[in-house]
DNA sequence: CATCTTTGCGTACTTTTGACATAAAGGTAC
DNA sequence: GTACCTTTATGTCAAAAGTACGCAAAGATG
C-alpha cells in the first residue's frame, strides 16, 4: 500500500521525471569548530538516523552545479569550496532492506530500492557562516564533530571515511583557508592543520613554514580574551586576479 | 529515417534496456613502449575519426567491474590496473550535432544525442601484452602515441588531459611498474619516469632513490645486445601477501 | 610583583636533495 | 689486439629542507 500523499512519494515523482536515475551527489560539508572537524548530518523525520546531505541530478543540470545546489541549500552559504573526491559505484553499497526500515519510508512499491551510484563530493567551509537547514525528508540538520559521528544511513559512514582520506592525502593543495574565518590566528591556523592531519606539529617550525609561503599578512589587531599572550590576527592574502590562492602547510 | 538494421541502433537497444542511461565510462589505457607514452584509440567505422574505448554499466554491474569489462575487451588482458580518476559532467561537453555527423551514425531518430555523464578511468598496462581489439561500431584499434594523438570525437582530448595530470600527479602512489615488462632495467625504469613527469632525470641520482626503496630484486642476468655496458635486469619484489606493491620515486 | 602559559623568533643538528667525479663494462673502428 | 666511445653503476660533497629545542617577550592570574 503506497501512501501518495508522503512527501517522499512526491519526491519520488519529482526525481524519477526530472533528474537522472541511478544516480546521486552525497556531500561531506566539512567545517572546523573548537579544535575539531566537523561534518553536517541529516536527521530522518520521525527518526533517530542521520545520513550526509544529497540528492539527485537534474536532467539537464551540470554535476557541479548539482552539487554546489545541494550543498547551498543545507548550509545556505553563496560561494562554497567544492572537490569531487569519489564515485560509489558498488551495486551492493547497503543492506536497503534494513535502510527503507530504518528511515520509515511507505515507499516499498517503487522502485527505490534500485542500486544507486554515488558522486562524493566534499566542501570546505567556514563553520560560524553555516545556517544548518533539514530537506523535507529531515527534520533536523546540525555539525558533527567526525569522531562522534553515529552509524549513519546507507554506506555513508564509508563515505566519510573516504572523504577524510582524500582531504588527508590533498591538504599540501586545498584551500585549507576556507575552513577558517576571515581573520585568524596562527596557532588557530596550526590546530587546524593538526587536526586534519591527525598529529601535532612544532608551533616554532609551523610558525617558519607558514610564513616562509608568504601568502599571509599580518593584521594590527591582536586576538583578545586570552589567558596569555595575545597572538596577532593573520588573514590570507588573494591574490590581485581575485583567484583564490589559499596555499597551505606542507 | 532510422536503419533498424544498423550495428548501432541495435547497440542502442541493449544500452537501453541493460544499462543505466546518462552514464558512461571512457577509458585511457597508458602504455609504455620505445621510450614514449601511449594510448589506445579507436577509429570509427567507415570514418577517420579516433575516440577513447568507453562504454556502458548494467544496471546490476558494480561500475569498477564495467571499467575492468570494457578494458579487458580492448586490450585483451585480465588482470589490469584501474583507477578511477574524474567525472566528467559538464552539460554541454561538444557539439553533439557535430559528433554525430562526423560518425555518420542514423541515430538522429533516437535520443543518443542526450547529454552523458561520464566516469574516467586510466589503466596502467604492459604494452607488449595488449591486444588491442575494436569493437562494433570501430574497426581499427591501435595504439597512439601521446604527443601524436589527433583531434578526438567527443570531448575525449580533454579526458586525456586530464587523465595525465592526475596520473602525474599521483606517480609516487600509483604502481608505475604495471607499464613495464616483468623484467627490466634500471636506465628503463628512469626513461618511464621521465616520460611521465615530462623532465630528464640525473641518473645517479635516480639510482641512489629507487634502491633506497628496497622493493626491487636484481637478477643475474643483464640486458644482452647493447651497444655499451650490459645493464642488469631487475624485478618488482612482490610482497609475501600477494597484494602489489610496486611503489614509486618521488 | 612573582608566576605561569603561550607566542614569536632564533640556533643547531639531521636528513633529503641535487650537482658532479669516476671507474668498470661492453661494444665499434682500425 | 688496442684505442676509443658510450653507458652503467657507485661514490663524494655541498646546498636545502626538515626537525629538535632554547629562550625572551607578552599578557593574564593570584
Amino acid at each position: 500500500m503506497i501512501d501518495y500523499n508522503h512527501p517522499a512519494f512526491q519526491y519520488y515523482q519529482n526525481v524519477s521525471e526530472q533528474c537522472i536515475h541511478y544516480l546521486s551527489i552525497d556531500g561531506v560539508i566539512f567545517g572546523f569548530h573548537q579544535n575539531q572537524l566537523k561534518v553536517l548530518l541529516l536527521r530522518w523525520k520521525g527518526t533517530d538516523e542521520w545520513s550526509l546531505p544529497g540528492g539527485f541530478i537534474l536532467k539537464a543540470e551540470s554535476v557541479d552545479l548539482a552539487a554546489q545546489r545541494i550543498i547551498r541549500e543545507r548550509t545556505g552559504l553563496q560561494t562554497l569550496y567544492l572537490q569531487q573526491f569519489h564515485v560509489f559505484g558498488e551495486t551492493i553499497r547497503y543492506n536497503s532492506e534494513e535502510t527503507w526500515r530504518k528511515i520509515n519510508l511507505p515507499v516499498q512499491g517503487i522502485n527505490w530500492s534500485e542500486r544507486t551510484i554515488s558522486i562524493g563530493y566534499y566542501a570546505l567551509v567556514e563553520y560560524a557562516e553555516v545556517v544548518p537547514t533539514p530537506d523535507f525528508l529531515t527534520e533536523e540538520c546540525r555539525w558533527w564533530s567526525l569522531e562522534a559521528i553515529p552509524n549513519l544511513l546507507f554506506d555513508h559512514n564509508h563515505i566519510v571515511e573516504v572523504a577524510l582520506q582524500s582531504l588527508r592525502k590533498n591538504v599540501s593543495d586545498q584551500p585549507i583557508g576556507h575552513l577558517l574565518p576571515e581573520t585568524f590566528t596562527i596557532p588557530e591556523l596550526q590546530r587546524l592543520y593538526e587536526t586534519i592531519l591527525g598529529h601535532s606539529l612544532d608551533a616554532r617550525n609551523f610558525y617558519k613554514k607558514i610564513m616562509a609561503q608568504e601568502n599571509l599578512e599580518r593584521l594590527a589587531e591582536r586576538r583578545a580574551g586570552t589567558p596569555h599572550k595575545a597572538p596577532y590576527l593573520y588573514r590570507f592574502k588573494r591574490s590581485p586576479s581575485g583567484i583564490n590562492d589559499i596555499p597551505s602547510y606542507t
